[in-house]
RNA sequence: CGCGGGGUAGAGCAGCUUGGUAGCUCGUCGGGCUCAUAACCCGGAGGUCACAGGUUCAAAUCCUGUUCCCGCAA
């Protein structure tokens, strides 16, 4: 099958290679331009111009598909798909793009439509404990995240796992069920299902005011805070002034009646919370690495009796 | 040239300002105590202090260059 892809970072990745190894014909990759990341603003090719250039697939970085990206939508029209996929693009697709493939476009959503529609549907998933999401493909429509569905594909999510686990895990999922997608598509095989208006939930992108951790909620709302926002915002406190992100937790039983924030044992970082306890196993100090909350203990050990976020 | 922190024993850190024998917590090895232990006590091994050059009687420490890593910000 003729296919264009439309993706750009880790999550789309999975997809792009499975079509890739599935034997079909993907013509022409379109994801973000190349943006200025990390130390000294280097320009990072996104994940999946990577992989493509790996494969010596044409690459198409648009601006924008809507205003002055008219040559981008006439290069698809000569390629004439059979289907694009979208996975993780970043971009509204204009009617005129959607129009274009005999199949429709294609889009692979990190969770169950239409619950979490938008950006950041795996790390709410896991901010809301929920028990369970999944991977949803579906029609493209003009609204967000808002057209017929295709298949879905449900998930535990599990008690301590982080979102960039889970991530890791619908973008696998996400990329055999793209696969499963096309080809019952192709065969007339599937009835696209409307999405129920009613139930419709949206998860916007994360933002770092999501970070700072407060103690006084109960511990399952704070362990579910840092496993949702792992590996980025990342939920944060303080150790006597100085920030730090944290990466994984556990719910410790049992209970305390130390006031929130509270170290209740030095050894380990057991936590006090609102209601229960939480032990932060991976953290980062300022400067510093990820490590292994023992590890960091080694070499700055903390007071009896002290207080994160403060 | 966006801002900043750092490379010291297997791990995490201190020491650098005010040059003068390499230190802490943990791990590891051996021994002891104990019914027992991630407990406690005693002892040992393990480091070209990122690399190169310079200053000096003497450099982990001061100066210069290189390199690698990381945090912020995007």
């Amino acid at each position: 099958m003729k296919i264009v892809f439309m993706g750009t970072p880790d999550f789309a990745v999975p997809s792009i290679k499975a079509l890739y190894d599935a034997g079909h014909d993907i013509q022409a990759v379109f994801c973000q331009p190349d943006k200025p990341k990390g130390r000294g603003y280097k320009l990072v090719p996104p994940p999946v111009k990577v992989f493509a250039l790996d494969k010596d697939i044409p690459i198409y970085q648009p601006k924008s598909l809507k205003n002055g990206g008219e040559e981008f939508i006439k290069v698809i029209e000569d390629l004439a798909p059979d289907c694009i996929v979208v996975a993780a693009y970043g971009k509204i697709l204009p009617k005129a793009v959607l129009d274009i493939p005999r199949l429709g476009c294609v889009n692979v959503h990190g969770s169950l439509l239409p619950k979490y529609r938008g950006a950041g549907p795996i790390q709410w998933a896991v901010l809301n404990d929920e028990k369970t999401t999944g991977i949803t493909t579906m029609l493209m429509g003009e609204g967000l995240d808002t057209g017929d569905m295709l298949l879905k594909c449900e998930t535990e999510i599990g008690e301590n796992e982080t979102a960039a686990e889970l991530f890791d895990r619908l973008a696998d999922m996400g990329a055999e069920l793209i696969v499963e997608t096309l080809d019952k598509l192709e065969k007339g095989e599937i009835s696209p299902v409307p999405q129920n208006e009613e139930e419709a939930t949206y998860a916007p992108m994360l933002t770092k005011d999501l970070s700072p951790i407060d103690f006084t909620k109960s511990a399952r709302a704070v362990h579910k805070q840092i496993c949702g926002l792992s590996d980025w915002p990342c939920a944060s406190t303080t150790i006597g002034g100085k920030r730090i992100k944290v990466y994984r937790s556990e719910i410790v039983a049992g209970s305390t009646t130390k006031a929130a924030g509270t170290v209740v044992n030095v050894k380990d970082l057991t936590i006090a919370c609102g209601d229960g306890m939480v032990k932060l196993t991976e953290i980062q100090a300022e400067g510093s690495k990820r490590m292994a909350t023992a590890d960091y203990l080694r070499g700055k050990p903390v007071a009896e009796g002290t207080v994160l976020g403060e």
